[in-house]
RNA sequence: GCCGACAUAGCUCAGUUGGCUAGAGCAGCUGAUUUGUAAUCAGCAGGCCCGGGGUUCAAAUCCUCGUGUCGGCACCA
C-alpha cells in the first residue's frame, strides 16, 4: 500500500510537501486512522469542489475543512442547488476520481493568487483571513484550489464517500454576512466502513425522541396549536410527573423552598431587570387596560419578589427558592426542534441568593447535585464555562470578578471544564452542562450562573453583623434545565426504554382469559398503592397478540395471570430490560416493584 | 430569521406524463373466538389530499402566498 503522507512531529504533511521539502517521517497509509481519514476527508471535499464547478461554471468557493462527522465545502452559485442534486454531483465526482488525476501543488505569492482568483469574491474573501506572504495551490485536472493542505497524492484514492446534507451557511458564520450554499459529505477507507456508517445513521435515527415521543404517546405537536408548542400526552404525564416528584424531594432536602411567581409581570419590572432591553426581542407582550405585561422569559424576577418579600438577615443566608417555572420565549422558527428547542418550557429553576463568601461553596454544591443526577441517568455530560457576551448588563470590573468566581470554584475542586467566549447570560457568567444527543449534537441542559447584576438592579439586601445593609449574590441555577430537553434527552439516551423508576407506565398486566380480569384489577390496585402505574391489556385479541402490543409499549415489565397464578397467588413476570422470564410470589412481586422504584432518590 | 426539502386516514406509507367514486397495512368500531408468553378470523367505518388564491375542459399532482415539519446556518434551556 502507498503511503498518502506522513507524520511529522504530530502535523501531518502531504506526499507533495514532504517532496518539495525533503521531510521524511512516519508513513500514514489510506486507512481509517485519524490521520488517514482527514486527508482523504479534506482531498473528498476538494473533489466535490471540482465536481461543483463542472456542474456550476459559475460557482464560487470559499473554504472547505474536514470536520467531526466529515467534511464539508461552501460555495456559490447562480443555479439553485437542492437535496436532489447530490446525487448528481456524487457521480460526477466518481467520473472525475476514475480518471485518476494526480493532485499537484505549487506555491504563489498573495499577489499572483489574488490575481488568479480575482473572479472568485469568495476566495479574495478566503485570503483576507490568511496573513502569509504565499500561499499553496492544489490542482487536479484542470480544477485548481487554493489550500494549505494536506491531500492524497491521487484523486483515484477517493472511492468511498457520500454527500449527506445540504443546506445554507453564512459566510464567516456571521448572520449579517451573505448566504452561501454548504454540502456535507463523508469519506472512508473502505466499503464497508461506509456502510457501517450509514447504518449506525439509520439506527440513531431510530432513537430520535420526535419518532419515540410519537410511537410511545408522550408528546405531540399540531399545526393548529402553533410551532414550538408541545402538548404532554398522558404517558408522557406521567413519566414527567415521576421526574418531578423525584426532584421535587432532592430540592426539599438540600434546603431549597417551592415557591412560585406569576405567568406575566409588569414590563416596569422587565425593564429594572434590563430583559426589556436586552432579552425583548425573545420575550412575549400584552395589555392589561393601560399597562403592557411581559410574558417571562425566565423565573428570577419572580424569585427577586419572593426575597423582597421580607428582611433577611446575614444568618438566613444562602436562601433558595426553586419553582418548576414555566417559561415562553420566542425562539426563531428555524430554531425549533422537538422537545430540545420549543417556545413554551418548564424550568426546573432555582435561585440562591447568598453572601460573596458563600460563592464558592453554593456553586460547589450545586455542581454535586448536578453530578449526582447525571450519574443517576448515566449521562456523559461536560462544562462549559461562558463568559460576557454581546448584549450585558453590568461593569467589567464585575463580569470579570465573578467570571473568575466560578473558574475558582472549578479549578479548585479541580473540575474540567471548556470557555465558551461570550456564552453567557445578559446579566452573569455561567457554567452550563451539556450532553449529547442521540445523533451526536450536545445539548445544554443545567445551568448555574453567577449574578451581581440583578441584586444591585433590584436593590436587594440583607443585615449584617453590624446590621449594616449588604447586597446578596445570585445563583441561577436549572439541573435538568428543562423538562422538555430533559425529557427529550433522556428518550434517546435509553431509546425509550426507561428504567422503572421513570417510565410512564411501570407494569404491564396480561390476564389471560376472560375470569383472569378481576384478579388483574386488583393487582392493578395494589400497584397503585405502592405508587406504580400499571396498565391492563384485557383486550379481545389473543394472548400472543396483548403481549406483543404490551412489549411494544416499551414496558419494563409484563406480568402474566391465568388460573395457575390466581390459585398460587403468583405472577408470571417478563422481564423487558433482562429479557427473563420467572414466577414471583405476589408479595414478592410488590416488593421488587417498590424496590425497583424507590431505588433511586438524587 | 436565512438556504434547501417535504406535507395524502389517528399512525406508517402507495397514488404513473394533470384524467372517472384517492388506495394499503397498523390502530379504531361490530361480531365470532376465551386464548399460557411477540400479530385468531370476518365485517364496518374512517380523507376539504395542510390552508388561501390562481392556471386548466380537468389539480392530491402545476404556479403563488401562508402555516407546519425536516436537514443545516445563525441564535439558545
Amino acid at each position: 500500500m502507498n503511503e498518502i503522507a506522513i507524520k511529522k512531529d504530530g502535523e501531518i504533511i502531504d506526499t507533495q510537501t514532504a517532496k518539495e521539502l525533503g521531510f521524511e517521517g512516519e508513513q500514514i497509509h489510506l486507512d481509517n486512522s485519524p490521520e488517514s481519514l482527514e486527508v482523504l476527508r479534506h482531498s473528498t471535499a476538494h473533489l466535490m469542489a471540482q465536481a461543483i464547478k463542472s456542474l456550476y461554471p459559475d460557482a464560487e468557493f470559499y473554504v472547505g475543512p474536514v470536520v467531526k462527522e466529515g467534511f464539508y465545502y461552501d460555495f456559490k452559485t447562480s443555479a439553485e442547488v437542492g437535496e436532489g442534486d447530490l446525487k448528481k454531483i456524487e457521480k460526477q465526482m466518481l467520473s472525475f476520481a476514475k480518471k485518476k488525476y494526480p493532485i499537484e501543488k505549487y506555491e504563489i505569492t498573495m499577489d499572483e493568487a489574488k490575481e488568479k482568483f480575482k473572479d472568485d469574491h469568495l476566495k479574495l474573501e478566503v485570503m483576507k483571513r490568511i496573513p502569509s506572504e504565499t500561499v499553496s495551490i492544489y490542482k487536479q485536472g484542470e480544477f485548481e484550489d487554493l489550500c494549505r493542505g494536506p491531500h492524497l497524492p491521487n484523486i483515484g484514492l477517493i472511492r468511498y464517500f457520500k454527500l449527506t446534507k445540504i443546506s445554507g451557511a453564512y459566510l464567516g458564520g456571521d448572520s449579517k454576512n451573505e448566504m452561501l450554499t454548504r454540502i456535507y459529505g463523508i469519506a472512508f477507507a473502505d466499503k464497508e466502513s461506509l456502510k457501517a456508517h450509514m447504518t449506525q445513521l439509520a439506527e440513531a435515527e431510530k432513537r430520535d425522541h420526535r419518532k419515540l415521543g410519537n410511537e410511545m404517546k408522550l408528546f405531540t405537536f399540531r399545526e393548529e396549536v402553533g410551532a414550538g408548542f408541545p402538548i404532554w400526552l398522558p404517558a408522557g404525564g406521567r413519566l414527567r410527573a415521576r421526574l418531578e416528584s423525584l426532584l421535587f424531594k432532592a430540592h426539599r432536602k438540600r434546603g431549597y423552598e417551592p415557591v412560585r411567581g406569576p405567568e406575566m409581570l409588569r414590563s416596569d419590572l422587565w425593564k429594572t431587570s434590563g430583559h426589556y432591553q436586552n432579552y425583548g426581542e425573545n420575550m412575549y407582550f400584552t395589555h392589561i387596560d393601560e399597562l403592557e405585561f411581559g410574558v417571562k422569559p425566565m423565573n428570577c424576577v419572580g424569585h427577586i419578589k419572593v426575597y423582597e418579600d421580607e428582611l433577611h438577615s446575614y444568618r438566613d443566608l444562602p436562601i433558595k427558592y426553586f419553582e418548576y417555572g414555566v417559561v415562553h420565549r420566542h425562539e426563531l422558527t428555524g430554531a425549533l426542534h422537538g422537545l430540545f428547542r420549543v417556545r413554551e418550557f418548564t424550568q426546573d429553576d432555582a435561585h440562591i441568593f447568598c453572601r460573596a463568601d458563600q460563592i464558592e461553596e453554593q456553586i460547589i454544591e450545586v455542581v454535586d447535585f448536578v453530578d449526582k443526577i447525571m450519574s443517576t441517568f448515566e449521562f456523559d455530560y461536560k462544562m462549559m464555562i461562558s463568559t460576557k457576551p454581546e448584549k450585558a448588563v453590568g461593569d467589567d470590573a464585575v463580569w470579570e470578578v465573578s467570571t473568575q468566581a466560578l473558574k475558582n470554584a472549578m479549578d479548585k475542586n479541580e473540575l474540567v471544564y471548556e470557555i465558551d467566549e461570550g456564552g453567557g447570560a445578559f446579566y452573569g457568567p455561567k457554567i452550563d452542562i451539556k450532553i449529547t444527543d442521540a445523533i451526536g449534537r450536545e445539548w445544554q441542559c443545567g445551568t448555574i450562573q453567577l449574578d451581581f447584576n440583578l441584586p444591585e438592579r433590584f436593590k436587594l439586601e440583607y443585615n449584617g453583623e453590624e446590621n449594616e445593609k449588604i447586597q446578596p449574590v445570585m445563583i441561577h441555577r436549572a439541573i435538568l434545565g428543562s423538562f422538555e430537553r430533559f425529557i427529550g434527552i433522556l428518550t434517546e439516551h435509553y431509546a425509550g426504554e426507561f428504567p422503572m423508576f421513570i417510565a410512564p407506565t411501570q407494569v404491564a398486566i396480561v390476564p389471560v382469559a376472560e375470569t383472569h380480569k378481576e384478579y388483574a384489577k386488583l393487582l392493578s390496585d395494589k400497584l397503585i398503592d405502592i405508587n406504580a402505574d400499571s396498565e391492563i391489556y384485557a383486550k379481545n385479541d389473543s394472548l400472543n397478540k396483548r403481549i406483543r402490543t404490551a412489549e411494544k409499549t416499551r414496558v419494563p415489565m409484563i406480568v402474566v395471570i391465568g388460573d395457575e397464578e390466581i390459585k398460587n397467588k403468583t405472577v408470571a413476570i417478563r422481564d423487558r430490560r433482562t429479557r427473563e422470564q420467572y414466577n414471583l410470589s405476589e408479595e414478592e412481586f410488590l416488593k421488587l416493584i417498590q424496590t425497583k422504584i424507590n431505588e433511586v432518590n438524587f
